[in-house]
DNA sequence: CAAAAATTTTAATCTACATTAAAATAATGC
DNA sequence: GCATTATTTTAATGTAGATTAAAATTTTTG
């Protein structure tokens, strides 16, 4: 085994083969991607893959603890980069929008919980409520601080949340849409959060 | 075959079917949900299932079609019942929900569109694509009668449809909250629409 | 109630992977 | 260049699950 010295290659080699994965695992769900799909990604046999993975599981969880990872660093950038709330609810789904649709490649998007293991489909979901809440919390403060308008805060961060988490359904990688995407997208999932809205 | 006469029970048992693949596949994806899995949920046998479809992927194909049919059914009224674009938007919106987290039971949500076989994938695309553009033409009608504030709106519909898609992922048929949702929804979907916001 | 038709089940078959072990190849250090 | 270590492949194995045919059961109809 290797590991240790230059864990180089194979930690580029792994990151590679997380990145196939999550494409696959966007396009065509767990179980309906083979790990010859996967492999032939990167012109490998499937055998290989287990070299860097104990099984398939342990892909899609690596997958999903790498988007839990990102969308995370995309919230905390956010909260220090933004000074109001409603600056740091911006700020953040700037970030987030760039990481699906970026050059850190492909997100899985976490949409079959249910493969996963018991303590894995535990510490995932966990991941991902704390993140939510992360989310509200930020609501909560803008709404706080006079910047966001009173809203379910709940509701509402589902609702930005479906927006980002659906993009790789429709997005394919095509860059010119990529920028308008994160150009775009921001300002219509922000907009009705500014206050002094007409009274609805 | 029974098929003629009373096709009541038939197309009864065949309805519950569908219900039952859209519950699973929304948790499991297509791939991950086994035909005993949805044969379970009816107390029947896998073997039962083909007695009402062809095979697994006529169920899903079935599923997403059912789908399709919703959301157009909605759209429809939403155009016919609302006056300005935006009410329109804001309708159909309102139907939508209402079908995603109501009676009419589970929507299979359409996120594995190339487990379908090709004839049946170009199809389901074709639907879902004219949904989408109808979506948007609302929503340039709306920019037109001065009901809605000026947007992309291949970019706000592709946001407003993710959220609307995304719920299944989030809510698994707890009334009162379904009962939030299509209260709440509609509203915070459709905020960033209206017109006369402050100068972003 | 009996015959016919409609449903469902039981029992096989068949195939597509996931997974593993052993062998082969490539890379690296000395 | 040789020995060691890292990486990949080839070749099995095993299993889950889709599919089918025939048999059993239930429902309907006259």
């Amino acid at each position: 085994m290797a590991r240790v010295a230059d864990a180089t290659r194979f930690e580029e080699q792994r990151h590679r083969i997380l990145k196939a994965a999550a494409t696959c695992f966007n396009q065509k769900g767990f179980s309906g991607t083979s790990l010859k799909d996967v492999s032939r990604h990167l012109g490998l046999t499937d055998a290989a893959l287990y070299y860097y993975v104990k099984n398939k599981e342990e892909l899609v969880y690596q997958c999903y603890l790498r988007a839990a990872e990102l969308g995370h660093e995309a919230m905390e950038r956010g909260i220090e980069d933004g000074a109001t709330g409603f600056e740091k609810a911006y700020l953040y789904i700037v970030y987030h929008v760039e990481i699906m649709v970026g050059d850190r490649g492909p997100v899985a998007i976490m949409s079959e919980i249910p493969s996963l293991k018991r303590s894995h489909r535990n510490e995932i979901l966990e991941v991902s409520r704390r993140h939510s809440t992360g989310f509200e919390k930020i609501l909560e403060s803008g709404i706080n601080d006079g910047s966001v308008a009173s809203c379910d805060v709940r509701m509402t961060g589902n609702a930005i949340m479906g927006s980002i988490n659906w993009i790789p359904k429709w997005f394919h990688g095509n860059p010119k849409m990529a920028k308008k995407i994160s150009q775009g997208f921001p300002e219509i999932l922000t907009a009705g959060l500014r206050p002094n809205l007409p009274a609805q």
